[in-house]
DNA sequence: ATCGGGACCTGCTTGC
DNA sequence: TGCAAGCAGGTCCCGA
């Protein structure tokens, strides 16, 4: 589910938290994409929160001995909840502080929940690309990662090496935005035409952000409420319907093995 | 190096 | 109505 928007839009959402202590950690489940460390129950507790930053979509929580790395995955959410609250079935993890607690639901267990000394250093943070929304990504560096790449555009962007955030929906969105057609050849588009999707990527994401990201199924804010960047979709899961431009009918593919959206009039 | 496909997991929707 | 297939916001890992 969590691109970058929800991402963002979670770690805002539990920013207030930093600065409180650790009185115990409860792992329900520890089977998620990688099992969650043991011995987070014993060296947490008595730990205070120092930070919480995000990088791409991992959510790294910072404490003075280390850092909890959290990932949510295709379904994950973080939540804060009186500590007492009754957990789900898919209620995997609880950082608790005194009477409240961080909450990680996971339905599908694509999630993850991590312990690192050195977060940067580790092995799914190290080789990331750059932050979209931040001066380091422009069309440049898309122009000139892209060159002699075959992979279609829409893959490209939503390589991590590349640039980081970017999944389906907002890969979707951003390429029609910058007019350009998903399946298009990485390596055959012109400098200002990366600059233009550039442009829309930062520009979406942004709009995404404003309105507190997408809530399709299980994406929740930290307080239980939805965002409603679904609202404002272009493409993403309007195979068939008008394209609100054109009014030409979307069409639906796939790319990678992901659908793929796109207007054939508004798209080339 | 780059790529395509399979894998991980649950739940919901679709079609026979 | 019941059941199986297909699909879902991510991304790692493998073999070609």
């Amino acid at each position: 589910m969590p691109e970058l928007p929800e991402v963002e839009t979670t770690r805002r959402g539990i920013a207030p938290i930093a600065g409180q202590t650790v009185t115990a950690v409860i792992v329900r489940n520890a089977r998620l994409r990688w099992p969650v460390p043991a011995g987070l129950q014993r060296s947490l507790p008595g730990r205070r929160l120092r930070a919480i930053d995000r990088r791409a979509k991992y959510l790294l929580l910072r404490f003075d001995h280390g850092t909890l790395i959290m990932h949510l995955g295709m379904s994950g959410s973080l939540r804060i909840v009186p500590a007492a609250t009754p957990a789900g079935v898919h209620d995997h993890f609880d950082l608790v502080m005194g009477k409240i607690a961080l909450r990680l639901r996971d339905p599908r267990r694509f999630g993850a929940v991590l312990w690192s000394a050195a977060p940067e250093q580790h092995a799914l943070l190290r080789d990331l690309g750059p932050e979209p929304l931040e001066s380091g990504f422009d069309g440049g560096t898309l122009y000139t990662a892209s060159r002699g790449r075959r992979v279609a555009v829409k893959q490209f962007i939503m390589d991590n090496r590349i640039v980081v955030g970017v999944g389906n929906i907002y890969a979707n969105e951003s390429l029609f935005r910058a007019g350009i057609h998903p399946h298009r050849s990485a390596g055959r588009i012109s400098q200002a035409r990366y600059t233009q999707l550039a442009a829309c990527i930062k520009e979406t994401l942004r709009d995404a952000l404003r309105a507190g990201g997408s809530t399709l199924r299980d994406f929740v804010h930290t307080d239980g409420s939805e965002g409603y960047f679904q609202l404002d979709y272009f493409v993403y899961g309007r195979d068939g319907l008008a394209c609100r431009r054109c009014k030409s009918p979307i069409r639906v593919s796939r790319a990678g093995q992901r659908s793929t959206f796109h207007c054939p009039h508004c798209q080339s």
